[in-house]
DNA sequence: CCAAAATATGTGCATATGCATCTATTGTCA
DNA sequence: TGACAATAGATGCATATGCACATATTTTGG
């Protein structure tokens, strides 16, 4: 009984990883002046062009509500907006700013360099066939079959 | 083009993964009172016996500062003491209590229910395969494998 | 033995995350 | 149309996480 048993938690084995890879991550990213979950955030407007508050929340299957505060130093740093739709006033708009598209400009060599070292230690094809896997943990069907049949 | 297509960064896929995760354990383990993280910080306690911050920190792959934050709540609620190492004074020595053992217990319940429906939806022995790959990049060895070679 | 290096932790600040609750708008239907 | 349900966010509070920096002990070299 040289080493310690692992935890057999789902949760907990997910947070070390992601602990780990947050501190690549973040180390490497760390003279771009952005973090990996603010990068996430501005990497899904990009794509998405304007999206609305929900929508950006459940892409990144983020609470609305710690969104709305991760977004706060995002707008605060001029790196995006966030305006009233004009059709429907309940909605919020977020857009990057020119600011906002050359930080994330910037960023891209240091991410770049994060994943390089990720795949590099894990294997490219690996960390593929993992990303589809925690891929299919994060949807929304997987959400649905959790909690679909509750034995409570 | 219907569909979005997904993130290639991995530490994305990881913190979506987790969040959603997190939100169906969380969700299950409220009514006992502790958080996913905060199971993890006690189960590892009562195995270990009276780790030293530093040697949990590690285990959880947890910053050092981190944990000592994450304990504050833990020791205010009476669930663990953290003492003086009499044979070096600058460790500490963190240990459950009565009550710690008592509020793991009434856990389990909700965890073993959380844990049924994840693997449930996703299968028990893709879980367990899911988590050897996890615990293998929250090792240490690949730690060092990702930043032994630094491109910088 | 003593000063400097090394080790283990504590504090303050900033972001990350989610719950309960509140406000603002829009949609519904008698 | 007007009350009420539903939708979209906003706020305050508590925990989660890590960095920079400060403090306390121990170890080490001369």
């Amino acid at each position: 009984m040289a080493k310690t048993e692992p935890s057999r938690c789902n949760l907990t084995a997910l947070r070390k990883a992601t602990r780990r890879v947050s501190q690549l991550y973040d180390q490497v990213l760390a003279t771009s002046g952005l973090r990996g979950t603010q990068r996430a955030i501005l990497v899904y407007v990009r794509r998405s062009g304007a999206p609305t508050m929900g929508e950006l929340a459940a892409a990144l299957v983020l609470d609305r509500t710690a969104l709305n505060h991760n977004l706060k130093p995002l707008e605060r740093d001029g790196l995006l907006t966030i305006i009233v739709d004009k059709n429907d006033r309940r909605s919020r708009l977020v857009r990057l700013t020119k600011r906002g598209e050359a930080r994330l400009e910037e960023s891209q060599a240091a991410w770049l360099k994060a994943q390089e070292r990720f795949e590099t230690a894990f294997g490219a094809r690996q960390a593929a066939d993992l990303r589809q896997t925690l891929e299919l943990i994060a949807s929304l069907e997987f959400d649905e079959r959790a909690l679909g049949s509750p034995a409570s």
